[in-house]
DNA sequence: CGATCAGTTGAGAATGGTCAAATTCGGTGG
DNA sequence: CCACCGAATTTGACCATTCTCAACTGATCG
């Protein structure tokens, strides 16, 4: 598919921190994830943060941001960026061009909708300790898909407080929880490495399923 | 557009309790719902329900279940429903004859999104009774948009059972939640209707803002 | 070599869950 | 019309999970 070329003629880089599509504003781009990781959230008035969703290399950011007016979150990098910038004209305009860029857009938009209906399951009937777990082997089964990682463990440079706000946790909590974990001899997080200790174990004590995660990409009709 | 009218003529009724889309089957359909509530879910291994949102009249429902090969979630019928079925070829044939239908689509999946997202942040950072009172709020202004109720109030056919599974709380919790809103003189849930008691203190004490919900259609480039 | 940010731990409090037992409500059959 | 049934709601008592506050340790970086 020719058209996807297009997307990758931008290349932007950003600085960890840096808030690379900002809520409430308007004309955001959207951008392919090359290099780094990135997290999407939403701020409450009273300061809170709840991260929606964390980004690797490969992932497609900020759809949201360009389809509506302003947009309806915000998006921040954790480590240094490298991305392409993809502007709405070369969705809208690829559209017309190629019908079929049309189901591959909207394909990625549904796994994306998909990975966020499983964090609410995770948020509203799991455990603290169940949904620590389920949060580390989505990131370890996706950065595998991209030859980040694999069964024994990946490198991850959140912090504690990252997965607070991911996981609906006080900072605290998540010290607590990722102690038991660790001496459960499930998994550990220390010093920006997670290490699946007992990978099987692991993901019986999370009910991890990756369904959701490996559709088979779009049908092409 | 015409295009649309192909959307409307399988017509579908259901009854209440009826599972119009099963998880994990495939060759599921989509459906616009003309009348009556539903609402889709994800069951756990353990058989704790986790609702990701509720279906009302005028929404289209399951486009996910025929994007991806099998069903990543389930619907069930709240009350009787009459709907019109949506198949998968409607949708990407519709795609080849007319670019803008594939704008339409993804506008939809992508407000979809949105809402999915507002309930992320609803259980992740906000309050038993701040949850139920966000929740009740999205719902009179969802209705609002199709003529269902006004800033009185409206006709709500759930269960606090349905509540308790939407908010990630207990059911004994929910039922106690109400009463407090109520003894706050802030809303009330009684024999099938809400009753927003005092609107605006309630949208402030929920830090509701219906953003999520009023974006304005889609661009249509 | 401070300063700052991330991580760690303890004590006590608060939110929400579980279990068990009423009570109410909307049908339904007689 | 009335008795009865099952589902939904309500309440109390007690318990568990998670939070808050506070202090302390360790790592990193100019």
């Amino acid at each position: 598919m020719e058209t996807l070329a297009r997307f990758h003629r931008r290349r932007r880089t950003f600085l960890s921190g840096h808030e690379m599509i900002n809520h409430g504003e308007r004309n955001q781009s959207a951008f392919i994830l090359a290099k780094g990781w990135a997290f999407s959230f939403k701020v409450l008035p009273t300061g809170e943060r709840q991260i929606v969703d964390f980004q690797i290399p490969g992932d497609f950011l900020g759809l949201r941001s360009i389809l509506f007016r302003t947009a309806d979150h915000s998006v921040e990098a954790v480590t240094d960026i490298e991305a392409s910038e993809v502007l709405a004209s070369d969705i809208f305009e690829g559209f017309a061009r190629a019908p079929r860029l049309a189901t591959a857009v909207l394909w990625a938009a549904s796994r994306d909708e998909a990975m966020v209906v499983e964090h609410l399951v995770n948020l509203g009937r799991r455990s603290a300790e169940e949904r620590m777990a389920h949060l580390l082997l989505e990131l370890g089964a996706r950065l595998k898909l991209v030859g980040g990682g694999d069964r024994t463990g990946f490198d991850c440079p959140l912090t504690q407080y990252h997965l607070a706000d991911a996981l609906g946790l006080s900072a605290v909590h998540v010290n607590r929880v990722l102690r038991q974990l660790r001496e459960d001899g499930l998994v550990t997080f220390r010093q920006r490495r997670v290490v699946f200790d007992d990978f099987e174990r692991l993901k019986v004590f999370a009910a991890f399923d990756t369904e959701y995660l490996d559709q088979e990409g779009p049908l092409l009709h």
